[in-house]
DNA sequence: ACCATGATGTGATAAATATCACATGATTTA
DNA sequence: TAAATCATGTGATATTTATCACATCATGGT
């Protein structure tokens, strides 16, 4: 193991991943554990870069979801099609957010659940194997996957809370959670995250107009 | 650090950790990770044994979660209570299952839920401090949270999307998460898992046992 | 064993939301 | 720029589930 920074450098061309484009990772990372700069050369050398354009597919359901995708830019949206042909939206990933199925990645099953770009969207991307050693030879990845798992874990149990209450709570609550985005979002597909039909959430916002106007 | 599992045994008493009430846990932990004899030592000796009577609380709403706890035998629920005085049960916990507010504990702010038992319960739990020591000094404790954790969020997510179905669909759902549990569990409570009320749920398998009789 | 209390069953009615149908408005594309 | 396509608004009605009211059944405590 090399133990300069300047010297691995020198002789490390890989070095070079530490800029642009694995810049947000590694500060979204660095947030919650430090990495040794060989930890983050490793890291980052693990991860692939690619664009996708809007309406594209990052996983398709009925295909083993292969990789954990880290938004760079754009806006991801993770849904179930049911049986009626009804979406209903898991998931938005804005910059900085994961977003994968790991019920698919996990055990190796075909997937329930379609991923796709609602913009055009910048990603960096990891395959299970390449995640898998990062958790083996950084013990801090797995620390740093920890705290993301449970954070995840607590969104959606905050959702599934609202996911009690009336439609109208459930709309002031999608604030809460994605706030200043909505503009990015059309409202067929925040119905479809809020479980209600476009119809529905379409009445209540005009209500709010009405109870805003004295 | 003494090596071998006899020596260290003759002269560190707290090997007696490793037996009886905390083989459960052991287990639990050796089914993701393995520990060595010191390390699983040390997890011991920061759990705690307590029972708790039918009806008995672990987490009052108001208070900060204190503890992560691990059931030994018994049957406990967490749930939330709403404005209007109606329960809405997040999570059912049975042998070898583990239960908190995460949300409490983690930012130390009052909780928003109930923990209590159904059954008169045996746990192990543990601190926050304690849980904050063993992921710094026995790493492949974070291995192994992070694997909880994501159990945890999928089996959140898988509930999310039934949350979605017709209260029948949930009500076949229950068995796939609770199966054989079921008898143990009051249908007020099923029903309050359900996000239905009693009444509903009652009707639901009236309509069944029609539906059986030809 | 009896009584009190809690759990469950069932009818009548109310409330929330979905469905269907169609109008209007906005955006993309040829 | 016109046409086509997609997104949103709104009314009438249907469906699902909640609410309230009360009956019945089970169970634990004295």
């Amino acid at each position: 193991m090399l133990s300069g920074r300047t010297l691995s450098a020198y002789f490390m061309p890989q070095y070079f991943y530490i800029c642009g484009m694995y810049q947000p990772i590694l500060d979204h990372i660095a947030g919650y554990v430090s990495l040794s700069p060989q930890e983050q050369e490793l890291c980052c050398s693990l991860f692939t870069q690619r664009k996708f354009k809007k309406y594209q597919f990052l996983l398709q359901e009925g295909n083993i979801c292969q990789y954990d995708y880290f938004v760079i830019t754009g806006c991801l949206r993770q849904y179930e099609v049911n049986d009626d042909g009804r979406e209903y939206v898991v998931q938005f990933a804005f910059e900085n957010w994961w977003i994968a199925d790991w019920q698919s990645m996990l055990h190796n099953k075909p997937s329930i659940f379609n991923i796709d770009a609602l913009e055009s969207s910048e990603v960096l991307m990891i395959e299970k194997n390449d995640l898998d050693r990062l958790f083996r030879e950084i013990p801090a990845m797995d620390t740093y996957f920890r705290k993301m798992m449970t954070s995840a874990f607590l969104s959606l149990q905050r959702r599934l809370l609202f996911q009690q209450k009336t439609a109208e709570e459930r709309y002031a609550d999608f604030f809460n959670t994605y706030g200043h985005f909505e503009q990015r979002i059309s409202q067929q597909h925040i119905a479809s995250y809020l479980g209600i039909t476009r119809e529905t959430l379409s009445r209540i916002k005009s209500q709010h107009v009405r109870q805003l106007k004295p």
